[in-house]
DNA sequence: GACGGGTTTCAAACATCGTTCGAATTCCGA
DNA sequence: TCGGAATTCGAACGATGTTTGAAACCCGTC
């Protein structure tokens, strides 16, 4: 019951949100908090990495159904109308903004699987997650419906955009207070969904 | 003449190139490739991670020199008119996009830097360039003379979402590949500055 | 109910990491 | 030329992730 493999993913996901560095998470910090030895990590993982990395993907599950979950909401609420764009966009960034913000989240779990996958010690690790983009799809297709002037690669393009936008929020937010002369409340979660909305909607919108 | 700090900046900023993954600069073979003894190192600089800081401070001083470089460029080019503001933009975003494109370019050091800086382990020795935005404020003040429409957060907030574009172009290349279906070559610093351009342009023009 | 093979766990060892420390060496102004 | 300061070195330290072989455990089968 309950048996090592599991008892290590939660451990992990708790203990990534409490530290401000990954490398605090320690094979043997780990083990000791699940009440093993650090060889267990190895044994059933195969690295300390790909736990982390198997962490992090659950967590990503969570915050992509909420994305899912609020997408399908702004569809149902015109249906069979096509859905409002900025409901769409708001679907789209909305959830990484409100967790990052939001310290009971596990939103630290993505942050730190993010710096490290940008170490690029191991890429093919992190490549089923990186290039995963399934459920981005489901977004391209309402955008499409929505602009429709646009080809597909403008869409994916603009939804690209669209995610950079919502990275700098959830990475730099000093340096988006210092830039802004700490007028715009970046700890607000729905002013800044609110903000990123007002620049990306126009880019699907038909030029005049 | 030529002695270990310098050289050992100049060894850490040439092997930071070479690698792949940050880890790969181990103290040990930044003194064997300097000639000298690891311990050197922490006596000259206090840790091995403040000589990668301030190698990636030497590199991001180069890369802001481009950047005003294009800026003053764009402004002489019209004066005493204003810029074009898609030179203006192009000026802020470029560097980076056609240095991390440029394998001859010295851009891995700030992209190993950022993920260091990112892994959040001393704060305090990345503030300085974190929140260096010197340099941004000359943006801002022509940005603000080119759309003074807008207030000092918008203009700052709307520089932020340029940044951020200009990140997930810089960092995210494959998924912004996969997200549109190959359709653009994110390997072409031209075409891609035209598409920052594009999306960024329209936030700073006058709402109809 | 005892056996036995596969699965899991453990303790110990290993190589490597960044840093520290004291002694040796070099440098340079008096 | 001398002497104190700056620099370099080699060795050691604690900590890291992983590997290894032996012990323990689990569970179907005789």
């Amino acid at each position: 019951m309950n048996h090592t493999p599991t008892r290590l993913l939660d451990v992990c996901e708790q203990l990534l949100c409490q530290v401000d560095s990954v490398d605090e998470v320690t094979v043997r910090r780990l083990a000791t908090a699940a009440g093993v030895t650090p060889s267990s990590v190895s044994y059933h993982f195969g690295s300390q990495e790909r736990l982390i990395v198997a962490t992090a993907e659950r967590v990503y599950r969570r915050l992509n159904q909420e994305r899912m979950s609020l997408l399908s909401r702004a569809v149902q609420r015109r249906f069979p109308a096509p859905p409002e764009l900025e409901e769409v966009i708001a679907a789209l960034v909305g959830p990484s903004v409100r967790w990052s913000l939001d310290p009971n989240s596990k939103y630290r779990v993505l942050a730190h699987f993010n710096s490290m996958s940008q170490r690029g010690k191991n890429p093919e690790v992190y490549r089923a997650i990186i290039e995963g983009v399934e459920h981005h799809k489901a977004f391209m297709a309402y955008l499409r419906q929505l602009a429709p002037w646009l080809d597909d690669a403008a869409i994916g393009w603009r939804m690209s955009c669209a995610l950079g936008i919502r990275s700098q929020v959830t990475r730099s937010r000093v340096r988006n207070e210092v830039l802004t002369n700490h007028a715009i409340d970046f700890s607000d979660a729905d002013e800044v969904i609110a903000r990123i909305v007002e620049v990306v909607a126009p880019m699907f919108r038909r030029p005049s």
